[in-house]
DNA sequence: CGGCGTTTTGAGAGAGCTCAACATCGGTGG
DNA sequence: CCACCGATGTTGAGCTCTCTCAAAACGCCG
């Protein structure tokens, strides 16, 4: 889901871009907030300092990402926010877009709508990897992401960037995948997946 | 975080209560969205079924959760709600709510505030879950939760709670607490952790 | 006092992780 | 056109860690 399908279309145009280099900081805790981030390109991983001085990793956003959303309700950032990779961001003034909201409160709604199917997708996964058995985790996966004739997975991106997506090591999801495969239960094309014996 | 803090005054005593039998269908896939639930009691699961009849869960909610925010922007639920045990639920009707975003546009900034601190929350517990060994995973656990005093933990519901929250068998969670303990990284009080050796 | 859920510890097995090697495919440059 | 290189894809073998199953102590409430 991109910028463009829930962003009021006069804040895409206020949006600042800004190059960050490995290890450079976007924000810190306690920092006043500016507004919300696009990554165009690159990570940034969101963290926060525990006690120890160790940093526990929030959130790893990547290209197409967007976060800090919740800093347009707030004061100050509650988190850092450190490219992982040389990466470039895109800002979008949170006065720009409450400023929208208030001259067109039509055009908060597609906001509202992102965020709530992303509340969706999240729990779903989090459901997912409930799931120990990295078959059935498979199975769970593939019944969300079928398309509507019910036996079709088109697979978006490396077979390794979807074993990360559900948690499990690459290796463990090839050799899954082969296993229903030899079991006649799935048949892989490229780029794709079929579903078989539909029971 | 209640309905009490985000939901529009009007909107709530909108509300309309009803039990829900074990098993008993709340809404299906395809039906006209008519807004969004809370669980009082019991619990509810999102479910999808997929190709072979067998049902994929989508989301298991409790007392307290929402349900289908982002019905409000749909006209059609896109799974199906099923009482998992006897439950009440108290629908908010999506015209109402709706309407009060149009009347009063402010009203819908809390909500927003809402999603958006779920989606941060849930992007969070979703990275915890891609550490595998127990010990940093409460590691991890204990870090977000903390205190601003950085050294204590409140614990909110039993230690089996915590460990379905975070994805471990209460016996994984028990023993690793245990040598923590042991091991002068924790101390333990009743409902509460202290964080020791910072460093 | 009895019953139920939480807490706690034990022992064993299995599943996925880790490390490793090799194949495959595209792209790059000589 | 071919050699080289990096990333993805694939399979093997062993190991570790958590899960699973079990049992018992504990605390709370009726």
């Amino acid at each position: 889901m991109s910028v463009r399908d829930w962003l009021p279309t006069p804040v895409q145009a206020a949006g600042i871009e800004r190059a960050l280099a490995v290890g450079e900081t976007l924000f810190r805790v306690g920092a006043p907030t500016i507004g919300l981030y696009e990554i165009v390109a690159g990570k940034v991983r969101l963290a926060r300092v525990d006690h120890s001085g160790r940093e526990a990793i929030l959130y790893t956003a990547t290209a197409g990402d967007t976060i800090a959303e919740a800093s347009l309700f707030m004061s100050t950032y509650h988190c850092d926010a450190i490219a992982t990779t040389d990466a470039v961001v895109r800002l979008y003034p949170k006065a720009a877009i409450l400023a929208e909201f208030e001259r067109n409160p039509r055009a908060a709604q597609p906001f509202m709508a992102m965020l709530a199917r992303q509340v969706m997708n999240l729990r779903t996964r989090l459901e997912q990897r409930n799931i120990r058995s990295a078959r059935d985790r498979l199975r769970h996966y593939l019944a969300i992401n079928v398309r509507s004739d019910g036996r079709t997975v088109e697979l978006k991106g490396t077979v390794k960037d979807i074993a990360g997506d559900i948690g499990l090591t690459h290796e463990a999801l090839y050799r899954t995948l082969a296993q229903m495969a030899v079991d006649g239960e799935i048949k892989r094309l490229d780029g794709k997946i079929i579903l078989l014996q539909p029971v």
